[in-house]
DNA sequence: TTAATAGCCCTG
DNA sequence: AGGGCTATTAAC
């Protein structure tokens, strides 16, 4: 009788053992087990002869999914690595990275794909057999003369209402429906050429493909416009051509997704091409997943869960905006989906290709270092597009009236008048961050959290952003009785209102997650950009990313002070970055663009090498002070985090943290538990202990004595702890 | 994490 | 004694 070693989603560092049934269950497929008294998904990691347990204890499998594909093993193999690493149960993230189809008790499997094709008859009568009137008829007709046979998919794209169509050809006996086994068979439209490479994109393509097709780990930088994707795309072409391999591509957020996914798909309509995000629906993960896995999928496009999913065939893995924030997972395992993708690179043994304008500190020094090869595209694709202008407003000499200075406001109307865009760039939404009492200096507070209620005047009610509490607003100062509470400062809603004032012959679009929560919002203002049925946008980070809007020509910058002399040591690379890519929505085609900065700074570093478009200089400045203060990338970091809803029970486990740690940190500094900006969160106390290192293997190595420690700690129960290695936010 | 249970205070 | 609460423990 063999014993089966089961992954199980249970906070525990442990795996279960189970009786095997004679099932034929392979490592790497799913097990339906009883625990406690209930009834468990799990993973069988190996097989064993011993166990820790009576064997008498051990319980025999409820179930063994047998009819589905195994997980492969160096999918296995990377996540066992991911739990080492991060720290995380591995039972936890091993059924943590499924699809949420395969957390559930029913066997998976992908639905039967029925194709279409013509018969005999249909063939003989042929095209001019259909009445001229019968459009749709005669185009799918022409479509299924063409491919032979076409699945319900492909149709879709030839025409949205196909369905009753073709049943009018199927009724006649000219069309019918087969079951198609293997892969899908390609769709009837011809490739999009690709675009001629400039030489700076034929000298990075060229690189990449003499290097082979080993692990390397390139850093592609190259200015927005610089075509990027162009060049990711020409690789792809090179490195699928080989049968059956296939390429991972992970994008930053969802936002992106459709602009990529058509490019890609016009590119490469042969191939199967599967997305994975979180808003997808279950059926559509389950099948993407499934894909991916079986090697049907030739291109996988995904946000950074996908990082995990399982390639039967993997040729290389793209990393795009590689210093995006949001490739790191902010809580359960807290993994950077970037650093698992150079991982899983060097399993698999297949480059990994990081694209950025702005690359992280991080992979920049690496790439200095000679680790990662460095890829530069310093020309703009399209030639006679120049990088915009690049000015700072000294808000000391011209004081902002309402939040916009007066040569802003100026450049505006000059836009207007020549009927191009603007786009206001200001990184607060609502109407403004602070109700202030005009008496006492009360100003409104969240219950929950340490900051302040921001101002939704349109809902009439106070906001928390961090938790999401709300209240209305309340009439008088509930300190002094005051009636006369102001809000003050400028979010989004402020500006849009105001614009609305100062121009009143412009159309404007206020484009934040308050007024993009609707399905296609996104969608529908970026159509109406293009249209010209706006002329100013007012909005918050979210229309740095991505959009290429030809007509705009002029970026204003409301307020971006903060972030210079903020304690987090990132905040100066990350208001860069940001910059740099709002910035690069100014002038994409033949108008010469303006990007107007309002500081009180104007003569801080950062914008000097901002108006040079310098990124490599202002990266060397920065990493400069990293090493001299011994920040990342010049040491590691780990952090501890607490929280608890009240104070007391946090500091004592983080003081018996502390405590724990003096034992065996030689090669390691840990500082003493420390609150963080943010005190209280969501009605939670916090406190953080930061732990260094010179090396990565001096900090796994504590790590792996602490933790174990941690968990075997009283924690007065309620006491909620995680491990943040290499966190990016404190 | 979930779920059962052991332990404890309280009322009656 | 038994209700209602919290702390503790086991899960294969």
């Amino acid at each position: 009788m063999t014993i089966l070693r089961v992954a199980l989603d249970v906070p525990l560092a442990r795996l279960f053992d189970y009786l095997d049934t004679g099932s034929g269950v392979q490592t790497g497929q799913r097990v339906l087990v009883p625990f406690g008294r209930r009834q468990m998904i799990g993973i069988v990691m190996g097989r064993t002869s011993e166990s820790d347990m009576a064997t008498d204890r051990l319980k025999p499998i409820d179930r063994a999914f047998v009819e589905e594909p195994p997980l492969p093993a160096a999918t296995l193999k990377l996540l066992k690595f991911c739990s080492d690493y991060y720290h995380y149960p591995l039972g936890q993230t091993m059924l943590g990275v499924l699809p949420p189809r395969l957390r559930e008790a029913e066997p998976a499997r992908l639905p039967q794909k029925v194709g279409y094709r013509l018969t005999a008859s249909g063939i003989a009568s042929g095209l001019e057999a259909i009445p001229a009137r019968s459009v749709l008829q005669k185009k799918l007709f022409a479509a299924l003369q063409e491919a032979e046979v076409l699945e319900s998919t492909v149709l879709s794209t030839i025409a949205s209402g196909w369905r009753p169509a073709l049943k009018q050809l199927i009724d006649k006996g000219w069309a019918e429906s087969i079951e198609l086994t293997g892969p899908v068979p390609g769709q009837a439209t011809t490739p999009h050429a690709a675009q001629t490479l400039n030489a700076d994109q034929q000298q990075a393509l060229e690189a990449m493909l003499q290097a082979g097709s080993g692990f390397n780990v390139w850093l592609l930088y190259g200015i927005t416009g610089s075509g990027k994707t162009e060049v990711y795309m020409h690789l792809l072409e090179a490195m699928l051509k080989e049968c059956g391999s296939q390429a991972l591509v992970l994008v930053p957020e969802i936002n992106l997704t459709p602009q990529l996914e058509s490019r890609f798909r016009a590119r490469f309509p042969q191939q199967t091409i599967v997305m994975l995000h979180s808003q997808m629906n279950e059926s559509e993960r389950l099948h993407g997943w499934l894909r991916a896995q079986n090697g049907e999928a030739r291109i996988v496009i995904g946000t950074r869960l996908s990082v995990f999913t399982p390639l039967a065939k993997p040729a290389v893995i793209i990393v795009d905006e590689e210093h995006d924030a949001s490739y790191k997972q902010q809580d359960g395992m807290r993994y950077s989906a970037r650093d698992v993708a150079i991982m899983r690179g060097k399993m698999a043994d297949v480059p990994v290709l990081l694209g950025s304008a702005t690359p992280s500190l991080e992979s920049w020094h690496n790439a200095q270092e000679g680790r990662y090869r460095l890829l530069t595209l310093s020309q703009r694709a399209v030639t006679s597009a120049a990088l915009p202008a690049i000015h700072c407003i000294d808000t000391r000499l011209v004081r902002p009236e309402d939040g916009i200075s007066e040569p802003l406001l100026k450049a505006m109307e000059q836009r207007l008048q020549r009927g191009e865009q603007s786009l206001l760039f200001i990184n607060r939404r609502g109407y403004s961050p602070v109700l202030l009492c005009s008496a006492c200096a009360w100003v409104a507070p969240c219950t929950r959290c340490s900051a302040r209620l921001v101002v939704h005047l349109r809902q009439r009610r106070l906001r928390c952003h961090h938790c999401g509490h709300e209240q209305r607003i309340p009439p008088q100062c509930p300190s002094c009785g005051n009636p006369d509470l102001h809000p003050t400062g400028h979010g989004t809603q402020r500006l849009e209102e105001v614009l609305a004032q100062r121009l009143p012959a412009a159309r404007i679009l206020r484009v934040d997650r308050d007024s993009m929560r609707r399905k296609h919002a996104i969608k529908e203002m970026t159509a109406q950009v293009h249209a010209n049925e706006v002329d100013i946008l007012v909005g918050t980070q979210m229309l740095a990313k991505g959009h290429d809007f030809p007509n705009l020509t002029l970026v204003g910058v409301i307020d971006t002070d903060s972030a210079l002399f903020s304690p987090d040591f990132r905040a100066a690379e990350r208001l860069f970055a940001q910059l740099m890519q709002v910035a690069g929505r100014a002038g994409r085609a033949e108008k010469p663009g303006v990007v107007l900065i309002q500081t009180n700074f104007p003569d801080h570093l950062l914008f000097h090498a901002l108006q040079r478009h310098d990124f490599a200089d202002f990266a060397a400045s920065l990493l400069d002070e990293r090493r001299m203060a011994h920040f990342p990338p010049y040491c590691h970091e780990a952090l501890l985090r607490a929280e608890a809803t009240d104070y007391e029970p946090v500091r004592a486990f983080m003081a018996r943290a502390k405590a724990a740690a003096r034992d065996f940190s030689r090669d390691v500094l840990v500082y003493d538990p420390v609150r963080p900006q943010m005190e209280r969160l969501k009605g939670m106390e916090r406190e953080h202990l930061l732990i260094q290192a010179d090396s990565r293997k001096a900090l796994q190595q504590f790590l792996q004595a602490l933790v174990p420690l941690l968990r075997e700690m009283p924690q007065g129960t309620k006491v909620r702890w995680s491990i943040d290695v290499d966190p990016l936010e404190y």
